[in-house]
DNA sequence: ATTGAAAGGTGTTGGCC
DNA sequence: GGCCAACACCTTTCAAT
């Protein structure tokens, strides 16, 4: 199944069309990479059975939700325990203004990625949503100015 | 254009469809929606032509392309030129290593969101790609032990 | 594993409501 | 705006290599 090593090049000039354009039809896909389309359709269906390609998303412009701007919480716990902060994060990028939460080593111990309409929102956030959490010992908020991301990898 | 205030409850279905499968063909999301085809590729073509469904793109398995693990760098800067931060955030969201790169307020003024094969290369990204920049005042970095992503926007 | 063709399904358009 | 129907295109499968 989780044959990792045995890509081609091939597969890899595959994947790397479908992360910038999963909509690209498989003929056009086979076009680029030299193949016929059943042969390429092949690979991608390998591809998808093994768990490399995983699944395929439609990015939709924030502003059509009413978000105003993005921020980050940086939140410190007074416990560690798998139990708590599992749930704690499964809960936590359940809520609509959470784009993405982070457990990481060091100061901080969880990244939360928000999107908000505006202070306010933000403000209630912060003081209704996760201060009231007991466990939750500090929080420090940073407006994000700029986000760039890369939904294509290359190899390293 | 950019007429984000006229989407009614069916637009925003489809939108939360196609963000949680960009494959989904027209047929059976117009069938969730209780559309016909032909309207709900109109709808689809509208959104997309407003700007409001941006793109789709598929997601890889990190570990197709040898990622061990993930990691964060917070960099502070020691200076706030906007053209030196730009030119910065678009070269750096290059890199193969890096997921995203966030411009923030407070202390940090840039998260780095990187995948590594291990160790000797967070190292070596650390101080042969990152730090040598006259720019950059300092580094920290974390380990990421959980990444927990929302792909699906939901009204706020 | 790739090819080429055949069959079935889907996207897309235009006319009508 | 939405629906229906027709056409064109694409996906998907299979035998053969």
């Amino acid at each position: 199944m989780n044959s990792y090593a045995q890509l081609d090049r091939t597969d890899f000039a595959i994947l790397e069309i479908l992360q910038n354009n999963a909509l690209l039809p498989n003929k056009q896909v086979a076009a680029e990479v030299n193949l016929s389309p059943s042969a390429c359709h092949e690979r991608i269906k390998r591809l998808k059975d093994s768990g490399i390609l995983k699944s395929s998303h439609a990015v939709v412009d924030p502003k059509a939700y009413g978000v105003g701007f993005e921020a980050m919480f940086f939140i410190q716990l007074d416990r560690h325990e798998a139990l708590l902060v599992e749930e704690f994060m499964q809960e936590v990028v359940g809520l609509p203004e959470v784009k993405s939460v982070t457990l990481i080593s060091g100061v901080y111990d969880i990244i939360a990625h928000l999107r908000v309409r505006d202070i306010d929102h933000l403000k209630s956030l912060a003081f209704e949503k996760f201060t009231k959490r007991a466990y939750i010992t500090k929080i420090e908020s940073s407006i994000v100015y700029d986000f760039k991301e890369s939904r294509v990898q290359k190899p390293l």
